[in-house]
DNA sequence: TAATAAAATAGTAATAGTTACTAATATTTA
DNA sequence: TAAATATTAGTAACTATTACTATTTTATTA
């Protein structure tokens, strides 16, 4: 199956690049919308999809359930929101270590590893000003 | 909301003590069945999820699109086949070495991380005999 | 450039996993 | 035992995603 250019999926990729914020499939669908009021979410889908299995995008499951894509597709860890649902990349160096650890206790092939982290982003940590600091007696 | 006591529940949790393999809700409902031929799907997830709720049990989630559930709710990871999708226990320490340097690039409050391992386990892991080796000429 | 082949599309239907709703039942409390 | 309320079975609804199909686009070739 050789490849046969089209404009939806260029204009995908170009959206994806101008995002930092590992968009949703939905999202992706009614951004797109603006230069492509019939594109289907379908195409959007099968795009996203085989865009991810050429390698030129990044398909994140940060167990929301909802598939998130990166345009970043060097190896990266991700944070995740429990409160506002962003998800963040961490700029922190990736290594092998744990695979390589699991590796000598386990009993079969270990090919990679998926790690995220979650919590609360910045935007959604409460901030405790002095006064409340105060009467909380910290 | 006072919990009240039922056997549904209990036998979902007596099923889930028996198993080491991470069953996902349908397996739980199909095995349940013997005891409880007409509960309910629904009654299953309801359960599933008020005991991970109250910390009795522990939902795994590794990517495959399908919620697992663990009786063991200690600390420990978990390695999912690619082929068979059997999720097993890893015979790891679990350390909080990666959280704690994520913490310190990251402006938030990282509260957990989530890890597990993939690749091929030893039953899917081709075994290459003697003779095919010999003509492979590793 | 026109004809042909193949891939991609829009639109829609179907699927899987899970959650929500409701009337009836079971459990607990008084 | 009666009242209050949690739980259930059964079913409908929902969300994210994939599959299907007739039509359109893109690329190839004559």
């Amino acid at each position: 199956m050789n490849l046969k250019h089209s404009k939806q999926r260029d204009s995908i990729k170009e959206f994806l690049a101008t995002r930092k914020d590992h968009p949703t499939a939905d999202v992706v669908y009614t951004n797109v919308r603006q230069s492509f009021p019939n594109i289907s979410l379908g195409t959007v889908y099968r795009n996203l999809t085989l865009l991810a299995d050429l390698g030129e995008i990044a398909r994140v499951r940060v167990g929301d359930g909802v598939d998130h894509f990166d345009y970043d597709t060097s190896p990266h860890y991700h944070f995740i929101c429990k409160k506002c649902g962003n998800v963040i990349d961490l700029d922190m160096p990736v290594t092998g270590q744990m695979a390589a650890e699991a590796r000598e206790s386990f009993n079969g092939k270990i090919e990679g590893q998926m790690t995220y982290f979650y919590g609360l982003c910045s935007n959604c940590t409460p901030k405790i000003l002095y006064k409340e600091k105060e009467s909380l007696k910290l």
